[in-house]
DNA sequence: TCAATTCTTTAGAGTTGTTCTAATCTAATT
DNA sequence: AATTAGATTAGAACAACTCTAAAGAATTGA
């Protein structure tokens, strides 16, 4: 952990050194901001919610998470980098990996003048049956 | 538009009308409530916030809209109606849509236990170059 | 080893997008 | 025309997130 801090150009603090724990040790989570608060709290480890988010987002723009947005107004974190895409189920909020492997999206127009495709990501949202 | 409203169960008040009529006349769009907002404003069409709110939400629910989800802390409601997937240019947040005709997605795992498939959604992200 | 420096954490305030409340207004119904 | 049901509104409240500036901790290098 230490060594994936400081690879990525972080000081590693208690608090990211825990944080990275939580996050990296144990397979690979989909976390909110709260939700790894909440859990650093019952952890008993003293962070505060700023740091929480500071440090997610410097973990993202270092690489060793990406975001994956399905629901406007709460921004999940993966920890999972591989390429996959997402189950999203509206009604409980739960959000599931499958791999990439397997899938096929073919036909993707090229990208408008003056971009480029960054990445294609496939969301399958579920409903209850019926 | 006043039938059209009617047959979504909803009275058609001056507000829900001039709203209609910016959203469903002249071609198929992507809009944010505050730029729906700023355009009603523009057109001096006098309508609160709150009822933009209420009305995108009322046309979400009747099935005149869906909700395009890019990027959380933005809601996007799209007139489009056809099934159709979406480019999104990170940067400028340039949202545009290209035909589901012509676009394959296959090897889709079954749903979950519990759950059923709802909608399959592409999202193309988009940067500029290099 | 221990300043000095640089970076990090934090509480709390601020911001943004959205929803709620309850008073007023309007459309529909009789 | 009167009544009723539903809609609109300003502003307060809320949720997620970011900023500020002061205190604290990691690193540097003498
Ligand atoms: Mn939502
Ligand atoms: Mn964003
Ligand atoms: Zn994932
Ligand atoms: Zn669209």
């Amino acid at each position: 952990m230490l060594e994936r801090l400081r690879d990525a150009g972080l000081r590693p603090t208690r608090q990211r050194l825990a944080l990275a724990r939580l996050l990296f040790e144990g397979g690979n989570r989909h976390v909110t901001a709260e939700q790894l608060h909440a859990e650093a709290r019952r952890e008993e480890i003293a962070v505060s919610l700023a740091t929480i988010y500071n440090t997610l987002n410097q973990y993202r723009k270092a690489g060793l998470l990406r975001e994956v947005v399905v629901d406007s107004g709460r921004s999940w974190f993966d920890t999972n980098l591989e390429e996959h895409h997402h189950f999203f189920h509206e009604a409980t909020g739960a959000l599931t990996d499958f791999e990439a492997e397997g899938l096929a999206v073919e036909g993707v127009p090229k990208a408008p003048a003056g971009t480029e495709i960054d990445r294609v990501e496939v969301i399958v949202r579920l409903r209850d049956p019926q």
